[in-house]
RNA sequence: GCGGGCGUGGUGGAAUUGGUAGACACGCCAGACUUAAAAUCUGUUGGGCGUAAGCCCGUGCCGGUUCAAGUCCGGCCGCCCGCACCA
């Protein structure tokens, strides 16, 4: 008697079943045996205290994977934890008067208890959040390491000041000059910071990124544009005429030292040291800062500024020429931060620098000739030439080509002691220093007499005050009455607690190293992550790509060589998968308010209406789920609707992982009808076999068996979830096609089909699977047998349809044996009816086989 | 502006990397079951012509290479993402 398939009394079964067997326990190097390690990890989330469907999706890639190496022998660690400290939990504290620290543990509670019905093969005995003292008491010591090896220090400097959240960000953190998070108008402020000196790692960040070949092409690309290593030429320029006191050279980066005949003026940023010392004496230097400071820093703002400057007033000498005085200005077009802060404007070859020499009536030299033109006749009007050519105009450079004039001008720079070869990067170092409570304390101490005094070891961890007030805006640990009041560590003077708190990136950037083993004493077992690191797969979104990927492979890189680990590469990821988003369409009512998906409907006739009030909806665009739109779906609630495996079915189902997914009623539909087929294939499984499945039928359903293993295989193995899931669709359709048919040894290979269905499915639905498995009597846990191999005797067929193409237009087709040769192969296409036929007043010039494919007759 | 990616039925997407375009799924349509609906099952479903066997067209556009092109090459068009006055 057919059953229906019941999700709510099946799924609590199989979790505490798995519970009860430690399934999803990582062993201990110690314990592995033989296995091979497999560490699987997916981005952990923060503790928002809802779970939302790009969470589903995310850990349900991860768990394909993990569940897929388990069965295939891997010892596997697949670890769950929280990145929990950050803004939210003080929004909540000054919105609604929670404690920090209560409503993050509430929500990671919450949290956990909407993740458990999804079935995830976490290692919950691993579990860590970064808020607890036991966890960032090794980040201190972390930061206490990275001080003692010079990776730590400390400088004013200007940083991006967010007025609305009252602290500082990263350059990364600050989008089209607006804070990322509260989307408020950066503004400029001195302050003295505490920075990682992930500079030092340029190079070496760069070339990691050549052996990444398990990351995709896109996030290598955004990292390597990140760090922006450029070649060029460093060149001192000695000053002449009115020179400020002391200022006798001035340092300029340049890519271009080959044009170096074209300069015609030296540009400083309106922030650079020299323009800053003349501003004091000279108003229109200061009013010219002013001006330029006032020009945002948002996109539209750069794009539309004019080129302005202003003539400081002195000259430079040339390299290649003491007598030839080329003047100083300011321009607002250099930036401070980049290079020394100042360049050469040589306006043939760069259009910023054209532009300026234009409005500020500058000489234009053309030094460049293009492949092809003529001397007598090139010129440069609006538009300067940046590409490569021949030198000219450029006195010992002439004749030479763009490449090699770099070389040889280097050269010349070197020999006059006026410059050299030099290498700069855009990436700067990483400003840590958050003026904020929730977060990990920096261990410092701030001592009249001694300076800076790290926290001693066995001080730590520096926790956090339990009683933050945040009635006020800025940093309640400053204004804590007690906390930040300590004796010095090495003078016992009074002395000051440092009150600004770790930029949460840092916590991300080691946990999973943490995870190797949590109970250490040392914040990375040396050991143990010599054996699970470095992270075989490691599964999030691409919004990390240069953020939190960058800063990790920074901290690999920082423990070695504090010592704190000791890896054969610095790589934390050796794969990386970026999967995309869970969009849904979006709603709107009549009075123009976003409407959430369970508020509207779809009428027979197809228009869209309000339920509550019948009134017409806009159907607007498919967009990532978001509050702000309402365009969202509670998993929760599709869980308790549908259980777990429609929604880890649907969210891995039709669309590759690495792009968008839709969320639909009618996918969830789809994906229910699944889980429901799947168990009636099963459900009606023969008791016993009946004898070898070798021939007819059931053969053919043996290989289609065994097709599918192959290729579901291949499908998880290479990120092509839509792929295996489209070949278990298959199988199915197969086995319940085979459910009429009682050809001999049909119940033999429909047993075999609905253990390895089960098999293939238990990585994706893991729960209906258990149930599949157990239903045919099969032993044990599915998540506990081993993967199915394919027989290769069965992926071979033995005769395979050729189609024939006749001018490489498809006219016929035939069966031929497989081992055929070619010339068979030509006579039976030949011979076929249609081609014959149509052949019938044509001449074959030539017959191409090409054996297991195709046949193509070239005929006319 | 620079860098990366993409463009295939009504829809999401397949296509063994140059070898039968449209697997699988959604939707639509038809049929079975039902008093009826839902659910379920079965079948059809790229477009055009044809009673039919069949023929023609078809992977953003134009051209090329090849026995053979969604796939390779050249040139356009469009969309998405990242970076952006980086010297």
């Amino acid at each position: 008697m057919a059953t229906r398939y019941n999700p709510k009394e099946v799924e609590p079964k199989w979790r505490a079943a798995w519970d009860e067997a430690g399934v999803f326990r990582a062993k201990p190097p110690s314990e592995a045996g033989e296995k091979p390690k497999a560490y699987v990890l997916e981005m952990f989330p923060y503790p928002s205290g809802r779970l939302h469907m790009g969470h589903v999706r995310n850990y349900a890639m991860g768990d394909v994977v993990a569940r897929h190496r388990l069965a295939s022998g891997y010892n596997v660690l697949h670890p769950m934890g929280w990145d929990a400290f950050g803004m939210p939990a003080e929004n909540a504290a000054i919105e609604k008067g929670a404690h920090p620290g209560v409503w993050t543990r509430d929500n990671i509670e919450a949290m956990k208890e909407q993740f458990a019905p999804l079935g995830l093969s976490f290692d919950w005995s691993r579990e860590l959040a970064t808020c607890e003292p036991s966890y960032y008491a090794h980040q201190q010591r972390i930061f206490l390491k990275m001080l003692e090896n010079d990776l730590v220090y400390r400088k004013t400097s200007k940083v991006n000041w967010d007025p609305v959240d009252n602290t500082v960000l990263a350059n990364e953190q600050v989008i089209d000059g607006k804070g990322w998070r509260s989307g408020a108008a950066v503004e400029q402020r001195e302050l003295e910071q505490w920075f990682f000196k992930i500079t030092s790692y340029a190079d070496d960040l760069l070339q990691g990124l050549e052996t990444l070949e398990n990351w995709p092409e896109k996030v290598r690309t955004m990292q390597s544009n990140w760090i922006g290593k450029s070649r060029g030429a460093k060149i001192r320029w000695p000053v002449s005429g009115d020179a400020p006191d002391g200022v006798d050279q001035i340092d300029v980066f340049t890519t271009r030292p080959d044009t170096l005949f074209g300069a015609s003026f030296l540009a400083l940023a309106p922030d650079h040291p020299i323009t800053k010392r003349l501003s004091e004496t000279r108003a229109e230097v200061a009013d010219f800062i002013a001006e330029c400071a006032k020009i945002g820093t948002s996109e539209e703002a750069i794009e539309t500024a004019p080129k302005l400057g202003i003539d400081l007033g002195f000259t430079v000498r040339h390299p290649f020429d003491p007598d030839w005085e080329i003047p100083v200005w300011s321009a607002n077009f250099v930036l401070s931060t980049y290079g020394s802060g100042a360049v050469f404007g040589s306006p043939a070859g760069d259009q910023r620098d054209l532009d300026f020499a234009r409005k500020y009536d500058l000489p234009v030299t053309p030094v460049v000739l293009p492949p092809g033109a003529d001397a007598a006749d090139h010129k440069i009007e609006d538009e300067a030439y940046t590409g490569p050519g021949e030198i000219y105009n450029s006195r010992f450079l002439d004749g030479l080509s763009t490449d090699d004039a770099i070389d040889a001008a280097i050269a010349k720079l070197e020999d006059l002691d006026l410059g050299e070869g030099a290498t700069t990067y855009r990436l700067r170092d990483w400003g840590v220093s958050r003026q904020r409570y929730w977060g990990c304390p920096i261990p410092v101490v701030r001592c009249e007499t001694c300076g800076v005094v790290p926290v001693p070891d066995e001080q730590l961890p520096v926790e956090l005050p339990n009683d933050p007030d945040f009635s006020q805006p800025g940093n309640p640990l400053d204004r804590h009455p007690t906390w930040k009041h300590v004796t010095c560590p090495q003078c016992g003077r009074d002395a000051l607690r440092e009150t600004d708190t770790l930029d949460t990136f840092v916590d991300s950037s080691w946990y999973f190293a943490r995870f190797c083993n949590t109970d250490s004493d040392a914040p990375v077992d040396r050991e143990e992550a010599a054996y699970w690191l470095p992270v075989d797969q490691y599964i999030g979104g691409v919004e990390h790509a240069v953020l939190h990927l960058l800063y990790a492979r920074f901290f690999t890189r920082a423990l070695q060589t504090c010592g704190l680990i000791d890896l054969p590469s610095a790589e934390p990821f050796a794969g990386l998968f970026t999967q995309g988003m869970v969009t849904h369409e979006t709603y709107k009512s009549a009075d123009d308010k976003w409407l959430p998906p369970e508020e509207v409907d779809q009428t027979k006739s197809g228009a869209w209406i309000e339920i509550a009030n019948g009134r017409p909806v806009t159907v607007g665009g498919v967009e990532k789920m978001s509050k702000s739109k309402k365009n969202v779906v509670d998993p929760t609630l599709i869980i308790s609707d549908f259980g777990a495996d429609v929604a880890r079915w649907f969210v891995l189902s039709d669309s590759p992982p690495e792009r968008d997914v839709q969320w639909t009623q009618s996918g969830v539909e789809g994906a229910w009808r699944f889980v429901q087929r799947l168990w009636s294939v099963a459900d009606a499984a023969p008791d016993a076999d009946d004898g070898l499945a070798d021939t007819g039928d059931a053969l053919e359903l043996r290989r289609a068996i065994h097709r599918a293993i192959e290729g579901v295989g291949q499908g998880i193995e290479s990120f092509r979830f839509n792929t295996a899931v489209a070949q278990i669709h298959e199988l199915t359709n197969t086995l319940k096609k085979a459910e009429t048919n009682s050809s001999a040894g049909m119940n033999t290979a429909r047993r075999e089909g609905i253990a390895v269905l089960a098999q293939l499915t238990a990585p994706f639905a893991p729960h209906i699977a258990e149930e599949c498995w157990a239903r045919i009597g099969c032993k044990g846990l599915v998540v506990q047998a081993d993967w199915p191999t394919a027989d290769p005797s069965l992926l071979t067929l033995d005769t395979v349809t050729l189609p024939i193409q006749v001018n490489g237009k498809k006219r016929g087709e035939i069966d031929a044996p497989v081992d055929a040769n070619a010339d068979q192969i030509e006579e039976l296409a030949l011979a076929e009816m249609k081609v014959a036929a149509f052949l019938s007043d044509k001449s074959v010039r030539k017959v191409i086989v090409v054996p297991g494919r195709i046949v193509n007759i070239v005929a006319s």
